[in-house]
This record gives structure tokens, C-alpha cells and sequence, in this order.
RNA sequence: GCCCCCAUCGUCUAGCGGCCUAGGACACCGCCCUUUCACGGCGGCGGCACGGGUUCGAAUCCCGUUGGGGGUACCA
């Protein structure tokens, strides 16, 4: 811009202020959670601040629910914040809900120093004047009350009408050095005269967000893509701001590409795969989730694409951020995820698996002692074999399961043999004899029993024997299970399934 | 219509002029390990959208085309 009076830019020696601020619409998005992520990681890797802002100025849109959701999953993430809700700060309050006060007076501020004018068009008025003229009516505003005499404003007024008000565009280049992008220019004339604030006086996204982040010094703003083409009427507003004494200097700006979904479309609130809770109730772990919504746009190596958050905090650079979107596969999200599973030390995961066995039923809310004890005993063997916690329940339900309760799956009855009684019998025989109920001397017993004594191939010899441990085909190791059942258990469970 | 962004295996990416007969990961397909399922190991399949430049040399720089996406609100 050539303008005079320039607002001054930061610089490298500002020190960082990042900021996160959604509005509580909705169920947390994956998308939103990993602009949370890349802000908070720059904060954290650069030595800065992270502020939490919440823009609920759309009543009719905005609920406490999503709220209260949004710091229930930054907080399960581990993703914390130096200023904002809930934490306070020198900025407070920060639910622009509360903000009205703050808002009118930079607002009188901008009336006063001649930035903004009155606008009397009505949407209706502007595409009707559009279509009169043979253009497109998708123009947009056509700056038709710039510079309205004032007999026409007195004739307005004179009408009832109240007015919007519009932020004058310069009538200049404006271009920017996007943190992820690189320069960008957008033509003179190209972005119209934009509204502020509302006939009704409430003032508008376009004004509140840049005026927050004056106020509270916000040095690098980085949001998704979607909000890249307003970035020129922002620019626009910050040198009014700066011009009336509310912004001190020019943020940087980064734009973050799109988190896609199936297809060629932006992964959308209705999609299942968008949902953090959703991921959260099958299992994924923090871990395995930010390190996989890390990988979308950035990376951390040529050749490492597992890393922990520190590793995440120590590299990360905005810099670094593609520019293209990037698609949210479910497939490698999990198999990350499955990797952290088993990075997991042994009793941190063993205690990670209770609340999923309790939202299924396989546990009750308070563990008994013989439960906490399976637990601990089975949860190492489950612990290379899911890659979401939510697995685990129909893994290790039977352990816990009464020998008469013991449901058995129809593909497991499929797959038995048909000598399977003499399986069942001759296992049993070989099983009551044991004297030291351990994995070794039970695998020891059945494999002289079934397969050099019967003859049969291992699988067909230890299937049954699973299926009527377990009720299922696919289990945690057969003879591991088994010690944790305890000889009694086993048997009768054999027993039983023998019939 | 106009403005803006994006373009390397199916997907996420490494690559920032010669190290590239383009590397890794997920997915997929074989083989090995094996009490099921996994895990793990080994191997395979598969890509620089197209066309012009610039250069001794281009996936890398420039222009164009095509394709995709976003914006064009008195939503955020």
C-alpha cells in the first residue's frame, strides 16, 4: 500500500502472541482442533503466548453445550492456553459476548476519525441496482453510499432509516507476505466497501476480530484458509486502527490449508470423521491424534512420521506449513494412533482401558479387586493388537464374564471342526493333569495331546479350545487367557461348551 | 462473471537447480514369524497434471492451460 501513516509490522524481536478463537458452534471439528494445535505448538516452540478467545456474537448459532465442549477437548488434548476463558488475563473479558462496551468505543473511535461511513443500501437495494445496470448481482456492495450528499443522508434519515456502517477501502494494492503462502497481492478495487457493524448497531465479525487482536496484541494470526480472502479488508481495518490509536502494529498472517474430506470437499460438521469426540469414543488416544492432525500440512521429517508433542513443540515452525489441503485419512490416522497405543508404558495403558470397558458394560463403575487384577494381567496382551482403546471391550469381555455367560460368536461356531468333541474331550483330559497352571505347561499339555497325539494341525487343534474359552475365533493369546481364567474357570468353560 | 488459493505415488508427504534411474509413511499385494488375531521383518505395486520458456542442467524458477478449492453477506 502507499498510504502514509503505515501501521509498523512485527518484526522477529515481537515477541509471539498467537490466538485461538472459535465460535462455540457445534461439536469440536478435527479441522478446528488442528488450528488449535498449530497455534498452540508455535506459541509453545517460539516461547510465546497463547491466547483463547471466544467469538459469540451470533446468538441465534452459539451455545454454552459447544462451549463447554471446546474446553473438554483442548483439555484432553493437553492443549492449554496462557491467557483466555477460564484462565484470565490482562485482556479479560474474553467471550466478545461481554465485549459490547469495548466495541462501541473503538467504533465511535473510527466514526470520529471519518474511517468508516454511513450505508443506507439494503442488500435488496444494492442486487437490484446490479441487475438495472446488466451486471452480475454476485458483485457484491457497489460502494454506492461513499459519498452520499448530505441532503441524501438527510432524506434517508428523514425516511426511518438507520444505517450500516462501512469500512472505506483504500484505493490501492494491498499485499501481504502470507506465513504459508508467500506474497499475496489483491488488486485495487477488487474488495468492495464491507459492513462493520449492523443497521441495529451491533458490530460485526469483520470488526470484532481484528480489533480483539489489536487490542490484545496478537503478533501472528493463524486460521484456516477459508478466512484468506478477508485478510485484505482486515489489513484495511488495522491501519485504521493503528490511524485512531487501537492497533500498534500489523500481525503477521498464515494461512492454514484445508483439512478435506472424502472427495474434493472440506470435511464438513455433518461428517462422522470430523467429530473429536467421536474419535475420542472409539479410542483414539492424544497421542495418536496430534501427531496425525500434525501430519496434515506439515511434517516433521523426510522419513519419521511418528513423534511425540515435545518433538512436535520443538520443530515446529509456521514456516514450514504447505499451502496445499490435505485429506483426513481415517485408515492412517488409526494406524498412527495404534503405534502410540503400543508406545504406551503398561499400566498407563491398562489404566487408559477402564473407561472404555465401563461405557461397555464389561466393567462396573467402581473395579473389584478380582477386576482390577484381570485387568492388569490382560492388558498386555491386548496392548500390541488395537490400535483404539475401544477395541479392547470386546477383546477382553470374556475374562470377565461368568463361565455360564460366556456368549459364543456365530463365525466362531462356524469355524469348528467336526471331530470337535474329541478335540473338547481329549484337551480336556490333557488339561486335568497339569500340575503348575501356567502358559508353557498348558500349551506343553495340548500340544502332545492334540496335535503330535491327534494329529491335527495347530490351528484346528487350539480352535476350539479357544472358542469355548472365549466364545470367539480371534482372542488374546489362548494359553495366557487361560492363566488369567485359572484352571477352574477353564475347564468348566471347556466342560460346558462340550455339553 | 470477478478476486484469491492450491497442484509430487490411491492418501499424507520429503524435495527448496545437479545428491532424484524422485525418498518415507498409510493403504494394497506377496513372503517370513506364528496357538487365532495382531505386532514385527523382508519384498512388490505405484507419482512429479499439461504446454511453453529460463538454464550446461528443472519435480524444483517464470508464463500459460487445465483441474480442484475458497470468497464475492447487514454469517463467522
Amino acid at each position: 500500500m502507499t498510504t502514509a501513516a503505515q501501521i509498523p509490522p512485527v518484526t522477529a524481536e515481537t515477541p509471539v502472541r498467537v490466538r485461538f478463537c472459535p465460535s462455540p458452534t457445534g461439536t469440536p471439528h478435527v479441522g478446528l482442533i488442528r488450528t488449535a494445535l498449530f497455534n498452540w505448538a508455535y506459541a509453545r516452540h517460539t516461547g510465546g503466548r497463547l491466547i483463547f478467545r471466544i467469538e459469540d456474537t451470533d446468538a441465534k448459532r452459539d451455545s454454552e453445550e459447544s462451549y463447554l465442549q471446546l474446553l473438554d477437548g483442548l483439555k484432553w488434548l493437553g492443549i492449554d492456553w496462557d491467557e483466555g476463558v477460564e484462565t484470565g488475563g490482562p485482556h479479560e473479558p474474553y467471550r466478545q459476548s461481554q465485549r459490547g462496551d469495548i466495541y462501541q468505543g473503538v467504533i465511535d473511535k473510527l466514526v470520529a476519525g471519518g474511517h468508516v461511513y454511513e450505508s443506507y443500501s439494503t442488500p435488496e437495494e444494492v442486487e437490484a441496482r446490479h441487475k438495472a445496470a446488466g451486471r452480475d448481482a454476485k458483485l457484491g456492495y457497489d460502494n454506492f453510499d461513499r459519498d452520499l450528499s448530505p441532503e441524501q443522508i438527510a432524506a434517508f434519515k428523514e425516511e426511518g432509516r438507520k444505517p450500516a456502517l462501512r469500512l472505506r477501502m483504500p484505493d490501492a494494492d494491498i499485499t501481504f507476505t502470507d506465513l504459508v503462502r508467500g506474497e499475496i497481492t489483491f488488486k485495487a478495487g477488487s474488495v468492495p466497501d464491507y459492513a462493520l457493524v449492523r443497521p441495529n448497531g451491533a458490530p460485526l465479525y469483520t470488526l470484532v476480530n481484528p480489533v480483539d487482536d489489536a487490542l490484545m496484541g496478537v503478533t501472528h494470526v493463524l486460521r484456516g484458509e477459508d478466512l484468506l480472502s478477508s485478510t485484505p479488508r482486515q489489513i484495511a481495518l488495522y491501519q485504521a486502527l493503528y490511524a485512531v490509536g487501537v492497533a500498534k502494529y500489523q500481525p503477521l498472517f498464515g494461512h492454514l490449508p484445508y483439512v478435506m474430506g472424502a472427495g474434493n470437499k472440506k470435511l464438513s460438521k455433518r461428517d462422522p470423521e470430523a467429530s473429536l469426540f467421536l474419535h475420542r469414543d472409539h479410542g483414539f488416544i492424544p497421542e495418536g491424534l496430534l501427531n496425525y492432525l500434525s501430519l496434515l500440512g506439515w511434517s516433521l521429517s523426510a522419513d519419521e512420521d511418528i513423534f511425540t508433542v515435545e518433538q512436535l513443540v520443538a520443530s515446529f515452525d509456521i514456516h514450514d506449513v504447505l499451502g496445499n489441503p490435505a485429506r483426513f485419512d481415517i485408515k492412517k490416522a488409526e494406524a498412527i494412533n495404534g503405534t502410540h497405543v503400543r508406545m504406551l508404558e503398561a499400566t498407563d495403558f491398562r489404566n487408559r482401558l477402564v473407561p472404555y470397558l465401563r461405557a461397555a458394560g464389561v466393567v462396573g463403575d467402581v473395579l473389584t479387586e478380582r477386576e482390577s487384577e484381570i485387568l492388569t494381567e490382560a492388558a498386555p496382551l491386548v496392548q500390541e493388537r488395537i490400535t483404539l482403546l475401544g477395541e479392547a471391550p470386546e477383546m477382553l469381555a470374556f475374562l470377565f464374564k461368568q463361565d455360564d455367560a460366556v456368549d459364543v460368536a456365530d463365525d466362531a461356531r462356524k469355524g469348528l471342526p467336526d471331530n470337535l468333541t474329541e478335540v473338547l474331550d481329549t484337551a480336556l483330559a490333557a488339561l486335568e493333569p497339569v500340575v503348575s497352571w501356567d502358559a508353557e505347561s498348558i500349551q506343553a499339555a495340548l500340544k502332545a495331546a492334540l496335535v503330535e497325539g491327534l494329529g491335527i494341525k495347530p490351528r484346528l487343534a487350539f480352535g476350539p479350545v479357544r472358542t469355548a474359552v472365549s466364545g470367539r475365533r480371534i482372542s488374546p493369546p489362548l494359553f495366557e487367557s487361560m492363566v488369567i481364567l485359572g484352571r477352574d474357570s477353564s475347564l468348566a468353560r471347556l466342560k460346558a461348551f462340550r455339553g
